[in-house]
DNA sequence: TATATTTTTGCACGTTTTTGCGTATTACTG
DNA sequence: CAGTAATACGCAAAAACGTGCAAAAATATA
């Protein structure tokens, strides 16, 4: 992690000084300025700072050690809000697919509460934070996508979604229009999220409302096809948008 | 666990202190720091501090998200010396079996220096070390072990094995017995290996000088099935001990 | 208690890593 | 497009490291 106690102190400097200077750090820390420069350039190859001509600033969220958490999860509290409505439709003893959407990675917060769940899912994401649970958890296998590389797609990962028939499938999408077509990016995700709903009880969307009105790349199914619509706003607001909509969750 | 009252000692103040020089540790224990620095590399075989030029800290396993990356191996100076002999081993382009063992989490390492690799495993925390990599990744897909949660077991977890074969795989063992008889002690993790076996070109066993002359619950294989033996001693001491060998690598 | 055996310690020495300086290169500034 | 400041890079010196070895300490054995 740190190459030595230099770099520790350049950090603890940084959280008190906001922007500090290669001369200010080489002075305050008794060493050259290559040195100081040095480690800065360590620093920066780990993401815990930004650099610029003269000096040097620290990146927040500095909870990167891991791949994965370093990728940004977008509208995080968005989904936090989503995670918790989906939990209410999570009963004990219940097999849940969840696809590659960070979405679904909140849900599988939510699963930790529950008990005796099964977790069927591509996303490497939920199987290394559920390896910690004693939930009983299936991976699909398949190639780790290359576009988003914390998910399993291909031909093999179909198989596990057509061998069980789960209770439950939260997934998400990259956009949901006016007439009620979801959309996806990447076509092989598309592929494998088709077998999961078509192998599914209740079919659960997740979507922020930034995505709606949208359109993307590939159509993954229309709102007709599922059972729950899930946002982070209020029941209220999302209905005005969307006429003919299937039972919507708060 | 710890050798003396010293490692506990250290232990102790870095508990405290982020971050502690050779120095200071030496002069805080009233010892020398040849003796300090054997203390640093027994605790940092166990996983338990993180060595850097200089002084060391605390390896943080409290991780949330990704429970393993940072989770503490046995005899981790054993296992860098085999992963460098077994990266040597290595062609680029090659398609890699690994299988579940820590063992092999280290010779994933030596593959992020190789281009145009190729890697099958069923072990979660090789995939999530990978997902960083430009090599290709394949998942075996099945469950998620319960003795040892961070890999892939079952019918499902055999299916990409006996589909791909690997030119070289890559497994460790519980056990190498005098007669020359692999062992293991979980019946599906012995399982999902012979699978591999059978389907990979070079077969490498991966055995610290631990476990020779011991033997487990579940036979895995004969040493006369596998193409090289890889341990962290000299060859010269190892075959002393096993007369028939395979070709030995250092 | 005395003696043998094993383990630990500290020092010396060869090796590896880091440091700081000089210099070439690159990036901002007017 | 100069002129200056910051940075990157090569190299020799310094610091830190690992290891073998003999002395010391701890442990076992008689």
């Amino acid at each position: 992690m740190y190459r030595n106690e230099r770099e520790h102190e350049i950090i603890k400097i940084l959280s008190t000084e906001k922007y500090v200077t290669v001369k200010q750090l080489s002075t305050l820390l008794y060493t050259s300025e290559s040195s100081i420069r040095r480690d800065l350039t360590s620093l920066e190859n780990q993401g815990m700072v930004a650099r610029s001509y003269g000096g040097v600033e620290l990146v927040k969220n500095t909870s990167q050690i891991l791949p994965f958490s370093t990728r940004a999860h977008h509208n995080i509290a968005a989904k936090k809000i989503m995670a918790k409505k989906a939990g209410s439709l999570i009963q004990d003893g219940n097999i849940v697919f969840l696809d590659q959407s960070s979405s679904a990675f909140f849900v599988a917060y939510e699963l930790l509460k529950k008990s005796q769940i099964t977790v069927v899912t591509n996303n490497i994401e939920i199987i290394a934070l559920l390896s910690q649970s004693d939930a009983e958890v299936i991976s699909s296998g398949g190639r780790l996508s290359r576009s988003n590389r914390n998910c399993l797609v291909g031909d093999d990962s179909h198989h596990i979604f057509s061998q069980i028939h789960a209770d439950i499938l939260f997934f998400s999408a990259k956009a949901l229009s006016h007439d009620g077509i979801v959309y996806d990016c990447a076509r092989e995700e598309v592929c494998v999220r088709n077998t999961m709903l078509a192998n599914a009880g209740k079919k659960v969307l997740l979507c922020d409302s930034e995505k709606f009105g949208r359109t993307s790349g590939y159509r993954q199914c229309s709102v007709r096809d599922i059972d729950y619509l899930i946002t982070e706003r209020e029941r209220q607001e999302v209905y005005t948008k969307f006429q003919e909509l299937p039972q919507m969750i708060l």
